[in-house]
DNA sequence: AAGATGTTCAACCGCGTATCG
DNA sequence: ACGATACGCGGTTGAACATCT
């Protein structure tokens, strides 16, 4: 049995928006509100639509301070490292471009910048071996690595359970200089890619379980206008805490170093999307990361190198574990 | 000029999750 | 604790427009 329909389906417009409707959500929400539901605003507000589209209209149109047009060399730059970092989790990385709204960004992936990347790379890397994708042909690594093999894996301290799908996030990223083996189709890049991104980024200890990524300082901006970026402490939403990385014994001996970029689970166990589960791009994580390392150094180094530079330095990011 | 093909992007859909009673 | 409801997200669709043949 399928879920109850959010709204009378009947009885509700669909397609495009008219100028007319805009100027009655608009005026709408900026003397009432969205009085935190969407559900009801249509009537309210004398429209006749679904709630959600509501929304939808005025998160990625119609509020104010939306970004329209080109893309910015800097903001591309943004977008292919966090992509390359965290997959398509398109409303953390509009949370990093303020005026963007996640639509916008996915919309400009898939169409635009996808096929940038892949302009920058000579004729014969255009489209690199396929990567094992965690559902096709056996994983990457049928027995997990032990955490002296393997510095970066995922790692779940309260279950036993085998990591199918996600095995493809063992790659071995070397912080100490110990020579490892990956069975992947270019290991090599893979290695590359993953070190040069970490290294690209500012990380420390700042507490006995806390790093921090970035630097001091934060603003952030998001296509509800609230703050999802990264995490704030503790007491973040569950939502914010989407790009919590949980990283154990990754700088030292004996340490364990783990990404998690599932949203809501220890160990990413109930990723179902985005880096290790489905990757239904044609040009998947690992290409661009292998596209972002291996194309030409005025680029895509530039890519790894800005961002922290540029963007993350104003941010602050922190990972428990 | 006209039809075919490709591209763009606003909008929709369904699912996972949070919240509330 | 549990079910109902609403929200937010990412993937997909399709109409409009652009370019090609």
């Amino acid at each position: 049995m399928g879920r109850a329909p959010c709204c009378d389906k009947a009885n509700v417009k669909k397609g495009p928006w008219s100028p007319e409707e805009d100027s009655k959500l608009k005026e709408y929400i900026e003397k009432y509100g969205t009085g935190g539901n969407w559900i009801a605003l249509p009537q309210k507000a004398g429209l006749k639509r679904c709630g959600k589209s509501c929304r939808l209209r005025w998160l990625n149109y119609l509020r104010p301070n939306i970004k329209h047009g080109e893309f910015s060399d800097e903001e591309d730059r943004i977008i292919c490292t966090l992509f390359a970092s965290i997959g398509s989790r398109w409303s953390i990385i509009a949370a990093q471009l303020p005026g963007r709204t996640d639509n916008d960004i996915k919309n400009y992936w898939n169409t635009k910048l996808k096929k940038k990347l892949m302009g920058m790379l000579p004729p014969s890397q255009r489209k690199p071996p396929p990567f094992p994708s965690s559902h096709q042909g056996p994983p990457i690594q049928s027995q997990p690595l032990s955490y002296k093999e393997c510095s970066l894996s995922y790692y779940s301290p309260t279950t036993t359970k085998s990591f199918s799908g996600l095995e493809s996030m063992s790659v071995p990223l070397n912080f100490s200089n110990t020579t490892t083996s990956l069975a992947t189709n270019n290991p090599s890049s893979l290695f590359q890619t993953q070190e040069s991104w970490l290294s690209s980024m500012q990380y420390y200890p700042v507490k006995e379980n806390l790093l921090m990524f970035g630097s001091e300082g934060s603003t952030c901006s998001s296509s509800d206008g609230s703050c999802t970026q990264i995490s704030y402490g503790r007491e973040v939403k569950q939502e914010e805490m989407g790009f919590q990385s949980y990283i154990s014994n990754g700088l030292e001996e004996n340490q364990k170093f783990m990404l998690n970029y599932g949203s809501n689970s220890i160990g990413g166990q109930n990723v179902t999307n985005g880096y290790f589960g489905e990757i239904p791009l044609d040009y998947g994580i690992e290409d661009v990361k292998q596209l972002i390392s291996s194309s030409s150094p005025n680029c895509s180094h530039s890519l790894l190198n800005n961002i922290d530079e540029n963007k993350t330095q104003e941010k602050v990011t922190y990972f428990y574990y």
